[in-house]
DNA sequence: GGAGTGATGACA
DNA sequence: GTCATCACTCCA
C-alpha cells in the first residue's frame, strides 16, 4: 500500500527545537522524485537527533569545516555525507542558523539503515546543501499520520560510543512501532 | 567476528 | 604530506 500525496512541509518546520522536528518527522513522508519522473513516498519510522555544537556526536562539535558548515545553516537544507567510504547518510539541518544541529534519517517504512535508505532512494553527494523542497528532487511531506506517544520509542543513538558517557547514553534515536 | 571503502580532519 | 577515524553493511 503506498503513501498518499500530502502537504509539502515549509521550510519553517525544520527551523525549530532540534528534538521536537525529530519526533514529529516521524510518520512523515520522505518523498523521492525517481528519474522516470515518478515520485516514491516512504514514511519514516527512525531519526536520530544531533542536537548542537555541545553535543559530542554532532560532527560540528568539533567546529565548523568544510564538511559541516551546511549544519551552520538556517534549516531546511540538506547535509549528506560518505561514511566508511561506501555510505551516504542523509540528514535534514535543523534550527535557526548559526547553531550546528539537523535529524539523521536512519530508516524509512520498509527500508532499514541509514546506508539502504540513501542507496534505495538514490541519495548521493548532489543534495549535500540543497534546500529540503520538491525542486531539489527530495522532499518532506505530512503524510496526515497522527503518531501516539505510545507508539514512540526512545533509545540512545547508534555507533557514536565515541561520544562520551554522557551523549551516548542520551535517549536521541526516535523509533515508530508500527506493529 | 571482520573486511571493504574513501572522504575527512588532525597533525607535521 | 601522513595517518587514524568513521552517525555502515554484508558475508562468514
Amino acid at each position: 500500500m503506498s503513501v498518499p500525496k500530502g502537504k509539502v512541509l515549509p521550510t519553517a518546520f525544520f527551523r525549530r527545537d532540534t528534538v521536537t522536528v525529530t519526533r514529529e518527522l516521524l510518520g512523515k513522508a520522505l518523498c523521492r522524485q525517481l528519474p522516470d519522473g515518478t515520485v516514491r513516498r516512504c514514511l519514516l519510522t527512525e531519526v536520530e537527533a544531533y542536537v548542537g555544537p555541545h553535543d559530542k556526536a554532532c560532527h560540528a562539535s568539533r567546529g565548523k569545516t568544510a564538511r559541516t558548515s551546511v549544519m551552520f545553516e538556517p534549516g531546511g537544507v540538506f547535509y549528506v555525507y560518505l561514511c566508511y567510504g561506501m555510505h551516504w547518510m542523509l540528514n535534514l539541518v535543523t534550527e535557526g542558523g548559526d547553531y550546528p544541529a539537523a535529524v539523521l534519517v536512519r530508516g524509512v517504512e520498509g527500508i532499514s539503515g541509514p546506508g539502504r535508505v540513501t542507496k534505495q532512494l538514490a541519495i548521493g553527494r548532489d543534495l549535500n546543501t540543497l534546500p529540503i523542497r520538491r525542486t531539489s528532487g527530495l522532499w518532506v511531506e505530512d503524510a496526515g499520520i497522527d503518531i501516539l506517544d505510545t507508539q514512540v520509542e526512545r533509545t540512545p543513538r547508534i555507533g557514536i560510543g565515541y561520544a562520551g558517557e554522557f551523549w551516548m547514553n542520551e535517549p536521541l534515536r526516535f523509533l515508530w512501532n508500527t506493529q
